[in-house]
DNA sequence: GCGTCCAGGTCTACC
DNA sequence: GGTAGACCTGGACGC
């Protein structure tokens, strides 16, 4: 239950849920909007079609989330930082199934105990689509400065000064030079450009692919019909809209793997796959929870 | 200080 | 369909 007539709101979470660990569940907290305040309070700047874009501090609490609000919301805007919140957090994904195969394998069973396997994603695909060709080919540092720069000079200001991610049609609205001095792109300029460029044309919907009843195969086709979308970026993005049944392996994933699962040897793709293959479509998120599972011990 | 390597890959040309 | 080479950037590392 909520109550959007005030600054704060209290989200109900699903039994079980994890709110450290589904904000630590990989990157995303670390890239602006996305802001760590006190070590345990998720802040992000949400445009929720006002004057001016709203920051919201989100706190787990037991059962439920506590949502503050820079400024008094109205009803509306109340509502749409309700579902933001709940779709980043993935409140409504269902995971009983993902929980009942892992739980029966000795080696799992503790992703259900935990709560583990819900993916902190943006309140947008698109956001999400121009983050991960920003995470291609570059280290982790890289990937910050070019999210950074993105937010400080594109980004809608709220009231504290904080950002909001900027949309497409702002992002359409630049030069390919800005995404190169500005954000410091480089070769990814051209493709974020027109990537935005398409977007804000409608030609290609992003947000479409929550709902999309093609095939996996077929909705990854369709994904890497954006430049700069690759096989690991297009997988990425395929579990940030709810489908597992891809493994986005890349560089850090092969590392990890072997030294978790491959005792420091090599593996090649194909045996990374056949050790997750036992979960069938869950096996991506399966694959995700085993590599990811120290950090949190 | 300088050069090299490589990181949460992808694209294009070519076979 | 598979593969080689090019591609921006910036931090780490060796010298």
């Amino acid at each position: 239950m909520s109550d959007t007539t005030k600054t704060e709101l209290f989200i109900e979470t699903p039994a079980g849920f994890d709110f450290p660990r589904t904000l630590r569940s990989h990157g995303w907290y670390d890239l602006p909007p996305y802001e760590l305040v006190a070590g345990d309070t998720l802040a992000r700047v949400l445009d929720v079609g006002g004057a001016e874009p709203v920051t919201v501090f989100v706190k787990g609490e037991r059962a439920g989330l506590r949502v503050s609000a820079s400024v008094r919301l109205g009803a509306r805007a109340g509502a749409r930082v309700e579902r933001d919140v709940r779709h980043v957090f993935r409140l409504d994904e269902r995971l009983e199934e993902f929980y009942a195969l892992v739980g029966g394998d000795p080696e799992f069973g503790w992703v259900a105990r935990d709560g583990a396997g819900r993916l902190l994603r943006s309140p947008t695909v698109y956001e999400d689509l121009v983050k991960s060709v920003m995470t291609t080919n570059c280290s982790w540092s890289l990937t910050k400065k070019m999210v950074t720069g993105l937010v400080g000079a594109l980004g809608r200001e709220g009231r504290d000064g904080r950002r909001a991610f900027p949309g497409p049609e702002a992002m359409a609205a630049q030069p390919a030079e800005f995404y190169r001095e500005v954000v410091r792109a480089g070769y990814r300029s051209e493709y974020l450009k027109e990537l935005a460029e398409r977007v804000a044309s409608g030609e290609i919907d992003p947000e479409s692919w929550l709902r999309s009843e093609l095939s996996t195969a077929e909705l990854r086709r369709e994904m890497k019909r954006v430049k700069g979308v690759g096989d690991y970026a297009a997988e990425n993005l395929l579990k940030l809209v709810g489908r597992y049944d891809v493994l986005a392996l890349d560089s850090w994933v092969r590392g990890k793997f072997r030294r978790v699962r491959g005792r420091g040897r090599a593996c090649d793709d194909r045996k990374i796959a056949r050790f997750y293959s036992r979960f069938g479509e869950w096996r991506g998120l399966a694959l995700w929870c085993d590599m990811t599972r120290d950090w949190f011990e």
